[in-house]
DNA sequence: ATTACTAGTTTACGAGTAA
DNA sequence: TTTACTCGTAAACTAGTAA
């Protein structure tokens, strides 16, 4: 993946990008010159043409340069970049508001791929997560630290998905917290939710996951696989 | 004032002293050794050595070194440092939650350091405001740019300060806002609010401040200055 | 163990300049 | 005007060493 890009940057190519999001850069493009720029972050124009090239080719800005000036917009990436600083310094002033659960994926029995494609729960999850998920979850196997913190999850506000009935049987509630899956190498999935059913017993030391994608091709795992869960509130 | 040391940290020292305060530097003492600091923010040894010499040099950190390492602790203007980068990124994800007026110091008429010294009022400062403010206003005329942003102001949680009456007269309830005023040479005063009578009909371009000292002297403001004032929720 | 100094090397910087 | 190159200098880095 592009992460290891991401990586290269240096604390003064963040501070930058920070100035260029404060200018508008993460609704939309933003007019610069270097010399403008250079002036907002206090440098010289040649280093604050430096940056700019740093950032480009690091995939955290997109621009396009023009006659008078550029044209500067952040990345996807650059806006993960910012994100993760905003959570250091939140978790800083705020006290944590992310349970980071780490554990091995495992396979699971199957069932979740019946449940998940059922009518009667797919139009929730596309109306209340914005997303069709993957007819499958992922199963993560979490260790004792993990499963003492995932107590904690019930303090959070969750998505509810409820219970329906059809002909034979019913079909119990359930909650979804918004959730970013890290795996070993350090890629990260971001549009996943953990899925918990309100009534049914489950496995205390078993978390399953869903997404838009095929989790196991999106991150390249495999059974025995470390990953970290940040569930967020 | 001891801002300019502040400044003077690069943005390689500001993700030290972010790091410091995610290993608990905030609300105490942490130990530490320069190596396993060095570990955490991905250098040798001897430039996480300097980074805290640096830190401490500028006056963000007090530390005391021992046979195995040190206790590291930030101080209060450590803090703020990283209260400003907060702030910074909270604008960027949440929108602005400050509102930024500026303006020219102008002389009052003289009624502001009347009003402040009757108990009626100044009692109430010190318990809602937490300090005695000095028995009188600083004056700033805004811009139309300004006056226009300060509308944004209702939207705002006030320190409601309330009206109350003696033998002769009644006296009229007041919002405080809590404020940050920025000299024109970028020294800050951080404990200032802005008061605003509630009923009273007031000059729709002028901003009135209190703080516990007198802000022209704290600040090295004349008449004609011009001052940034941050009014914070 | 530690912290922090000195020395040598690498990297980053700003001035000047070309396109 | 711009952006971004080259170049000489200044600053920052890592390795080694002393306390």
């Amino acid at each position: 993946m592009s992460e290891t890009a991401t990586l290269a940057v240096g604390a003064d190519e963040v501070m930058a990008l920070k100035r260029l999001a404060l200018d508008g850069g993460l609704t939309g493009e933003v007019k610069l010159s270097c010399s403008a720029f250079a002036d907002e972050i206090g440098t010289s124009t040649q280093t604050a043409s430096r940056r700019l090239q740093r950032l480009d080719s690091a995939g955290l800005i997109a621009r396009e340069t023009v006659s008078d000036g550029q044209w500067i917009e952040l990345t996807d990436d650059g806006e993960h970049v910012l994100r993760r600083e905003y959570e250091d310094y939140r978790t800083v002033f705020e006290g944590p508001r992310t349970i980071e659960l780490s554990g091995t994926i495992t396979r699971g029995m199957g069932e979740g791929q019946h449940y998940i494609s059922l009518s009667g729960y797919m139009e929730q999850f596309r109306e209340k997560l914005g997303y069709e998920p993957f007819p499958g979850t992922l199963n993560v196997t979490m260790g004792d630290e993990s499963v003492r913190r995932r107590a904690a999850l019930r303090g959070f506000d969750a998505v509810h998905i409820e219970g329906w009935r059809d002909e034979d049987r019913t079909y119990g509630p359930a909650s979804c917290y918004p959730a970013v899956i890290e795996g070993t190498d350090g890629d990260r999935y971001d549009e996943s939710h953990v899925i918990v059913p309100d009534r049914t017993h489950y496995d205390e030391d078993r978390l399953e996951l869903i997404a838009p994608d095929r989790l196991r091709d999106a991150l390249d795992l495999e059974d025995g696989d470390r990953v970290t869960v940040y569930v967020t509130e």
